[in-house]
This record gives C-alpha cells, sequence and structure tokens, in this order.
DNA sequence: CGCTGGATTGAGGCCGATCAACTTCAGTGG
DNA sequence: CCACTGAAGTTGATCGGCCTCAATCCAGCG
C-alpha cells in the first residue's frame, strides 16, 4: 500500500526527539533523560485522534499523515479549524479550557507521537532551550490561518495553496504537488462552498496560473499567485 | 478630565504582579523576587505602543484602556487584527517569528505594563505555577476571536457584542455598556463596511433584541442575541 | 460494465459592498 | 450661548460576488 506509515519515521526535527521513547529504544548507551512521549499512535483514514469535549491531558505530534480538526455548527456543516501536517503539534488550544475544543480527524494515514501535558510543564521548566522552542510553537499556531480573514475568494484560495505547498514540503521549494484533502474540505476550511473552489480553480487555471488534475496541482506563474494572495487583481 | 489614567491601578489580578517593580515599591519589607516588569506607559488616545516589524523585545499587560492591532492590506484598508482590554496581555504572537507582526495602537487613553520576554523566560522555569498561567494566556490568545468565520454579518456582529461585553466587564455580567470602538473599527475587525454594521444595529433594534444609542448599548433580549451569535435566524 | 461519491458547470437569487445624500455629534472659537 | 466645521453615523439605491439548487461529468472500484 503505497500510502503506509513507516513505523521509525525520521525524528531529527522534533522538539521533543531527546525525550522520546522511540529515541532510547535505538540507543545502545543509557539515556540521560527520561521519556516524556506516552506512546506512538497508527491513525487510519477518518479515525479520530480526539473528540470535542473530551478532557485535554496530552498534545500530539503528527510524524506522518495529515490531521483536521473540526467542529460542527448548529446546521451540522462542518467548520474546519485547522490543518495539520508533518512535524507539526496539535491541541494547544485546549490548555486554557482543559477540554479540546473541536474534534480531530486523520484524512490519510497517520503516526502521531503523544506528549502527556503534565510532563511537558515538568520537563519545560527544567530545559530553559526546550522552554524555548515550545513557545515558539505554540506562537507559531497564532499565525497560522490568518488569510482566512482575506475578502475575495481567489485571495484565500491562493493563500491556501501556497501554504499548503510550504507545510507539505518545509525544506524544498515544489511547485507540484498532490491536494491532500477534497474540495469540500477545502471550502469548510476557506468559509467557501466546494463548488466555488471549483469554479475558482478553473479561473486559475484558465489564466494560466496554475493546472489542476483532480488533486495534482502545479504552480505555473508562482509571482502571480503570491500577488492574487497579497489582494491584487489580475492582470 | 474623566477619561484619565490612574497611576496606580489595582493591579491584583495580574500574573506578574509578584515580580513587578510597582508592587516592589509599595511593600516596605524586602522582596524575594528581582522585579522583571520594565516600566509602566502611559499612552493617550491613537498613541502607538508598538509598529509592525519592529524586533519583538517585550510583552505587555494592558492595566487601563483599551489597544488595538491592525495591519494594512495592499490597498492601504486596515485589518483590525485585535482588541485588548484592562488585564490582556498582548505581543504573543511576535513570540515565534522575533518581530511584532502587527501595529498596536491606543483607541483610549491606556496604560500598560511592559515586560521584557528574555526575563519572563528566566523566570518562568523558576516557578512553575507561573509557567502554568503563562501557557494559560497564550492558549486563551488561540480561541479568541472564533467568531469571525462565522458567515454571516449578523452572527458575526451578535458574536461581536456579547464578546465585548464579557471582556470590558470580566467579573460582573452587565447587559449595558459603552462601546470603545468605533463603528469603522468594529467594520474593519468584522470584515464588514461600516455601512453595514450600522445596518445590522439598526435591525437589532428594530426587532427590540438591542437598544443602541451612539456608543451607548444595551441587550434587551441577551437569549436572542446568543442565540443569532449562535446562527440561529430570526423568530 | 455500472455504481458511487467527488468534481465541474450553469442559472438564478440574496447578502453585503459601493456610492451618494443626509443627519448627528464633538470640538472650536466667536 | 450660538455658529461653524469636520468627523462619524445613518439610510437609500444599485451592483457584484458568492451561495443555492440542479444537471452533468469523471475517477476509482468492485
Amino acid at each position: 500500500m503505497h500510502n503506509s506509515i513507516q513505523h521509525y519515521p525520521r525524528c531529527d526535527g522534533c522538539t521533543f526527539s531527546p525525550f522520546c521513547i522511540m529515541t532510547h529504544k535505538h540507543r545502545s548507551f543509557a539515556h540521560p533523560y527520561p521519556a516524556i512521549v506516552k506512546k506512538h499512535r497508527i491513525l487510519k483514514r477518518h479515525d479520530m485522534l480526539y473528540l470535542a469535549k473530551n478532557k485535554f491531558h496530552s498534545l500530539f505530534i503528527i510524524q506522518e499523515g495529515i490531521i483536521k480538526t473540526y467542529q460542527l455548527d448548529p446546521d451540522g456543516k462542518e467548520l474546519i479549524r485547522g490543518f495539520y501536517f508533518a512535524s507539526e503539534a496539535i491541541g494547544y488550544e485546549a490548555i486554557c479550557t482543559g477540554e479540546y475544543l473541536f474534534s480531530a480527524v486523520a484524512i490519510s494515514d497517520v503516526a502521531v507521537c503523544e506528549i502527556p501535558y503534565e510532563r511537558v510543564l515538568e520537563l519545560l521548566h527544567t530545559k530553559p532551550a526546550l522552554q524555548k522552542r515550545f513557545l515558539h510553537l505554540i506562537s507559531r499556531q497564532l499565525n497560522i490561518g490568518f488569510y482566512l480573514a482575506a475578502e475575495h475568494a481567489e485571495q484565500r484560495l491562493a493563500s491556501f495553496l501556497l501554504d499548503i505547498a510550504a507545510r507539505l514540503y518545509p525544506l524544498e521549494n515544489k511547485l507540484e504537488f498532490k491536494l491532500p484533502m477534497s474540495r469540500q474540505d477545502i471550502g469548510n476550511y476557506l468559509r467557501l462552498t466546494a463548488e466555488t473552489v471549483s469554479r475558482v480553480f478553473s479561473r486559475f487555471q484558465t489564466h494560466q496560473i496554475i493546472i489542476v488534475k483532480n488533486k495534482n496541482v502545479c504552480f505555473i506563474q508562482l509571482d502571480a499567485l503570491k500577488q492574487i494572495a497579497e489582494g491584487m487583481k489580475y492582470p
């Protein structure tokens, strides 16, 4: 199965790697810190990571795959609060209320690390460097999705595509990638209907700014896309 | 001047009060912690607290008055990112990037405490309880303004009014209060025009849900307002 | 092959933006 | 006290972008 999870993924970039039980396993010498990562979990597409109103106990780091968080509005419509990619962390919003505010579900096969919040707290005040990185991680969440406020559908979708591409491949600057979510999910995130998302895709393609074929996207005029995201009108 | 700042405001609720130089001054005995609050600043209406792209060095706690943060879109239109009231903290979003992302300006006379971030970090890992409260404060920021995503102007404005009322008077449940910002500011925050804000106010008043007289607002049917905020249609 | 859910495309309607006229308010100076 | 002035707020008419509803197309799959 081309989508299957690697059970020993690279964890080099992870803030918590030095404290991870998986890292410990692969070391021959005794490790100075106790492990704080409780366990690794494997989710299949559509499996829930947690439910809104569940008691908050852990943060999660995504090793591989994609998670979406959402809530249901009174009409039963799904409001997507965020997409989370490999290497990103999820669950911060629950720190202040003590319960998860949204539901989190896998939209591909996923591997996550669970990190009990109490143990994070214990650890933080003994390791200043870790504390600093942790605060960076939370602060970053404050800036994700700022473009949802943009006025026009074109702006929001252009920003979304640039955002997704950058987060799917944090190191490379890829111009071609596969959208991991449906038009409906994109619409629910950007507060647009699936029809509008589809129409804007078509319009971008007509103007030769991108090529869209099913879930495959290719940036043709990257600069034009960036200008649209910034609020410029069409040439 | 009825709007003038008290120079020795109550600081009881402040997370950093035990470490505050003002608190120190008013104690006759030696204090066990070094002061981390650099200085108190007084701003007049329209004074800037900081500018977007300024180097990040401090967080600010608002003692009195109201701050708005905003950025300018390419057309020069002001996008308001948030309003901040007494007892709230501001500047977190800059932790991850190292520079302030927005500009912050006083929309009334304001008194703030400046807290150098480096000293916060030093302090946090020696005081676990403070660390916990600090993380709560940041996490809370993740949830502020979620209602901006609401579909209809009525929903957004109803939610906004409830939000404002609760934050202006954190302890009491006041049904009557004075809006501290203009219709234009409300619109720039909710992504509506000032005209639409005005029209929705009128509509609410016609339906006897609130009474609006200039900047004075009085909730008549609080439940109806809450239902509108939740996305219910008019009766 | 047909089935099924997602994606696309079209026609029509509604909400909020725009533009403009008018009113009200706050501040100033005579 | 009033007159003046500029900013803020209200109200109306029109326009345009996105939603709704519906039909069709397409990919993946047994």
